[in-house]
DNA sequence: TTGAAAGCGCTAACAT
DNA sequence: ATGTTAGCGCTTTCAA
């Protein structure tokens, strides 16, 4: 298991001055300090031409002599040379190439799709994306783009946890695009790309009372998240559609983990008028639910928002409210890439719709 | 669904002389072009001081009267003024305060979750990662490495592609913290952090046989992945020690999607002689080979490499290989800093175990 | 085809 | 406590 110490080669250049940090000097191994990064002088010195010529090969500018072009291209093989994007960016109207993604937590596979959509699309642009995770806190938020824009990104794509965003209209003034995804911004206008979360849960609701439900139970977090919020109006809509009452104690909210929808699960189940269904409002609190039911020797019935892996796998396939994961990272930032092409319509606001997978939890008629 | 445009206030400090893109005058709207973004001497002209003073005041520096401070505040607030960190960065020893991810796949659970260790570390540090995936590309796995460094990211945690790392050479000796995770290096001796896949296997293997199997069957990917060529070398030790042949039609190849694992299962089932229990080598693979399994009556025996989400909610829980996701990517993101801190030991090989949990799927016990 | 000079927004060293 | 000067590594004029 033990390794042999890189070899690393004597001072070639002669530019080695770079004046090592303390802790560089103090073991006794033959280790280098770090040399110093040859820049477009130490380039220019080294193939004899001025620094102006090697920007022009590196920019692959036209009005260079191959033979010139040459030389200087070996000596940024010989110097290990990388142009140093941050002082080219320093420019006016010389771009960053970079683009910010805010998210909640790129660990849950929901915003991780956003995020290799929006990934995706900055590719094909050229540009790198630095992501940065909330954990729903809304200073994070703020924390988090503040060093974004200090990073002169050209546009951020947030799903936004805060409800006041104006902090982030001069900003927006000065020309960084900010795209919201998933959820509205908070007292500002701008471009956002949304769910029709109202119209999934109906889909969902409608579907457990068609099939003989009346007591629905569901599972939700806070509802100052935009989306549950809107979902559980669904679910409000749903029965009193149906003419069915609102019982309270079918409604069971602070479900964050899937743990947390585990125990909320248990405590319906052990209500004296237990639900016959029960409507998860993510794909967290689906799994959750999920474990516990699996458990069950009389199964309820279950429909969950958010569709995920392995949903048709479990013993009993689960019935989901699914939509176009990608399509939500994809269509921010393709808004996001024309606002910096210079589009200026007025802020935009695309909803993307849902759809209902029958798969056989959903499809559960109630006992009796 | 119609929105108001965003209401853009004039040009209330005169500096407003960006000349605005072709686009950004066409339409006939009121929307007002990009305006200048303030710099430090913006704000020192607006609270009468000098922009070093400002620079103080942005810097938290001392010496610099609460009053004075005060009035600078107000014309930062003012102006919408934020520090331009690449600037700032430009300067010798200060810091970019960012570093790198480069990944297969951030859609991946797997790497999702190293994704977020990774950001976890870096945020406690007050740094910013660039994420990019490489889709297990080797040139884009080149570009993107090279895309950080132009950008003069401090340090890269990379889940490498390539079985050549030379050209990194040059780059740590300038300085950048490469770090290597869940696979090794190619040819340079640099730190990484990798799993006991070898081991790992082993345990699966060991337990099916010891569970009465004599026909097991594997699917892997490619073998030049790193961590499939080391589970399957365990496979055939493990095959080796127990005294069982190696029979190549039970090794199914390229299952890079779950729709491939599952093709390569129903393979297996159709054999002449099919295996009375599989060896999946990654959770892709896990997860398409549950699906398949999870049509059949007599259920085959399975252990897979990789915990997932839901192994235990499945109709048969699936028995795997497991280990720590976030100690893979926190022991990374911890060494990196480490070495951006001054550590300058030798390179550093940390390898993570693994252990197998039982759930079912692999003590079924082969039939008759 | 090449080069010299100015300046992007900032910090560090040195005044005052 | 505040200001001045130089320069980070680069691109953009403009000149040769």
């Amino acid at each position: 298991m033990a390794r042999q110490p890189t070899v690393i080669g004597g001072d070639g250049d002669g530019t080695g001055s770079a004046e090592a940090p303390a802790s560089a000097r103090s073991p006794a191994s033959a280790r280098t300090p770090a040399r110093a990064r040859p820049t477009l002088r130490d380039v220019a010195a080294r193939a004899n031409v001025s620094f102006k010529t090697v920007s022009r090969v590196v920019n692959d500018e036209p009005r260079v002599r191959p033979e010139t072009a040459h030389r200087v291209q070996q000596a940024i093989r010989d110097l290990g040379f990388s142009r140093n994007y941050n002082a080219r960016s320093l420019r006016h109207g010389v771009s960053s190439a970079t683009i910010g993604l805010v998210i909640g937590d790129v660990a849950n596979p929901f915003f991780a799709a956003m995020a290799r959509a929006v990934e995706e699309v900055a590719r094909t642009r050229g540009h790198l994306l630095v992501t940065a995770s909330t954990d729903e806190d809304v200073e994070r938020e703020r924390n988090v783009i503040a060093a974004l824009i200090e990073r002169r990104v050209r546009g951020i794509v947030v799903v936004p946890v805060g409800h006041d965003h104006r902090f982030l209209e001069p900003e927006t003034r000065l020309g960084t695009a900010i795209v919201f995804l998933d959820r509205p911004p908070g007292r500002i206008e701008a471009d956002r790309v949304l769910l029709d979360n109202v119209g999934g849960a109906r889909l969902a609701v409608d579907h457990l009372v068609a099939h003989g439900h009346r007591r629905i139970g569901i599972l939700v977090d806070r509802l100052d998240v935009y989306t549950l919020a809107e979902r559980y109006d669904g679910y409000r809509q749903a029965l009193e559609a149906a003419g069915l009452p609102l019982d309270e104690t079918l409604v069971r909210f602070d479900c964050h983990t899937t743990t947390d929808a585990g125990r909320a699960v248990r405590a319906l189940l052990e209500l004296a008028d237990p639900p016959t269904a029960i409507f998860t409002t993510n794909n967290r609190m689906s799994v959750g639910a999920v474990e516990v039911l699996a458990e069950l020797a009389e199964p309820l019935a279950l429909v969950g928002f958010d569709d995920f892996e392995l949903a048709r796998a479990l013993r009993l396939p689960v019935t989901v409210v699914s939509y176009d994961q990608e399509a939500l990272g994809r269509t921010a930032g393709r808004l996001l890439f024309d606002r910096l092409d210079g589009d200026r319509r007025e802020p935009q606001a695309v909803t993307l719709p849902t759809r209902l997978i029958e798969r056989g939890s959903g499809e559960l008629r109630p006992p009796g």
